[in-house]
DNA sequence: TCCTGTTTAAAGATCG
DNA sequence: CGATCTTTAAACAGGA
């Protein structure tokens, strides 16, 4: 480890394309182990909504020219082949510390970094509550149907797009049930179906009287069963299946955003706070075990209406950077720990490693957007007490969900940014070893 | 027929 | 340990 962590800062530069490397006087110490970059790196992500220019009235934004991602994504799509997965019950702690191991993260073991919007094997660590307002925000309406709530859903969560359906009567359920969310009857002279719905600004006074709960964020495992998988996602990938043009970790939110998510969730933690993907010991006896894997339900997985074939297109490069300095210092420094806290102790081996820490990705709002009717509306009915911060928290990070059009450039600059793990083994070969030896080492 | 919406039930997780 | 919240499953009704 020590050896490749030489390697890497003498010839990270080569290696490692970070942001920072735009600026040739950045310290190389330093643009290894910064995580500025990273925090950068995941609120570039921005991509236009595969769907969006058929709904520009939902999504305000329009696809941008050449964003045409190829055809036929699934057939590359790793989801299409194994499905979704949920990690195990998580056993550890150090999740937070996971932010500095993007290496890891980067394949959907760290929400804070968690590629949702490609990784389709890890389920995402939001409520549905919190999906429903992230998706009533970013539509930037007032209202918003459930078909649109489905799609944003589907859009920024590749897990649910592979997903038994099932998921979706949890997100009607959850409408109905959930007194955050209001139903706005169509009106008659409004074609469609169905209903429209929007957040209620009166649940702010439940959370004014303390109803909701904070609740903790279990930590994650890598589930084992996940392990001969991980090892093949750690292959380079120049595009990602399910990644639009552009796509990035985490929903393409900027750092500020995702800061006001993760406050919002902690001041909405009892009802939008979820928890966190594990396998419940009741879905492995009660839910009908092949109703998600079986052929049963599998057509419709891959011909739903929510896999349009323009979201099928919608494939983008897989953008990301590693800061590998500040991955190996934190193991090094026994930050990724496990289940015995013995920082490189065997544990490390795939099979065992777990992390724990922050669930949510970080967003952020541009300045001047003032187009937030929810907020508005939940500010009215507050009367300057407290809430009136939490809820502005709470909603000020989906002003500006997608803001791939201000992002475009930048991405483009990303695109070119991945650090490819086969060079970095390959070097690594000269040391001598077996290359999956060294991965395991790594992590 | 499919989608939407409501309701009930149950189990697991979290918190005080 | 009970209350609360979240998730999942299922049944059912009504509308497009």
């Amino acid at each position: 480890v020590k050896a490749i962590l030489h390697l890497l800062k003498s010839k990270g530069p080569s290696l490692v394309r970070g942001p920072q490397l735009e600026n040739p006087s950045v310290n190389l110490d330093d643009s290894l182990t910064s995580l500025q970059w990273l925090q950068e790196f995941s609120i570039l992500g921005a991509s236009v909504p595969p769907r969006a220019h058929l709904q520009p009235h939902l999504f305000g934004q329009h696809r941008p020219p050449g964003s045409d991602a190829p055809a036929s994504p699934l057939a590359a799509d790793p989801a299409s082949i194994g499905g979704p997965l949920t990690p195990g019950k998580p056993t550890a702690a150090a999740y937070s510390r996971m932010q500095c191991l993007p290496g890891i993260v980067a394949h959907g073991h760290c929400p804070d970094e968690v590629d949702y919007k490609t990784n389709a094997r890890i389920k995402p660590p939001y409520s549905y509550a919190t999906l429903i307002c992230m998706a009533m925000q970013a539509s930037k309406k007032t209202k918003i149907t459930l078909s649109c709530i489905y799609l944003w859903i589907t859009e920024h969560f590749c897990y649910y797009r592979h997903a038994d359906p099932t998921w979706q009567n949890s997100i009607r359920h959850n409408l109905s049930l959930n007194k955050c969310f209001i139903k706005v009857p169509r009106q008659k002279d409004e074609p469609g179906k169905g209903g429209f719905w929007k957040i209620d600004p009166q649940y702010a006074e439940r959370l004014l009287s303390g109803a909701y709960k904070k609740r903790r964020m279990p930590p994650v495992q890598i589930n084992p069963a996940l392990q001969s998988r991980l090892r093949v996602n750690l292959q380079p990938r120049s595009r990602s299946p399910c990644s639009p043009a552009g796509g990035q970790s985490g929903l393409g939110f900027n750092p500020e955003s995702q800061r006001l998510l993760r406050e919002f969730e902690e001041a909405t933690s009892g009802t939008m706070l979820g928890s966190w993907p594990v396998v419940r010991g009741r879905l492995g006896h009660k839910r009908k075990l092949g109703s998600r894997n079986d052929g049963g339900k599998a057509p419709r997985r891959s011909s739903s209406p929510l896999l349009s074939t323009d979201e099928q297109k919608d494939i983008g490069p897989l953008k990301g950077d590693f800061d590998w300095d500040a991955l190996l210092d934190s193991a090094l420094n026994g930050e990724l720990s496990l289940d015995g806290g013995d920082p490189l102790s065997p544990i490390m081996k795939e099979e065992d490693l777990t992390v724990r820490g922050t669930h949510v990705s970080p967003i952020d709002p541009p300045a001047g957007s003032a187009d937030i009717h929810v907020l508005a509306e939940t500010q009215r009915n507050t009367d300057g007490s407290d809430f009136d911060e939490e809820t502005f928290l709470a909603t000020a990070f989906l002003e500006s969900p997608w803001p791939e059009e201000e992002e475009q450039g930048r991405s483009d600059f990303l695109c070119t940014s991945s650090v490819n793990l086969d060079q970095l083994f390959d070097l690594g070969d000269s040391l001598g070893g077996d290359p999956s030896t060294r991965i395991d080492t790594l992590l």
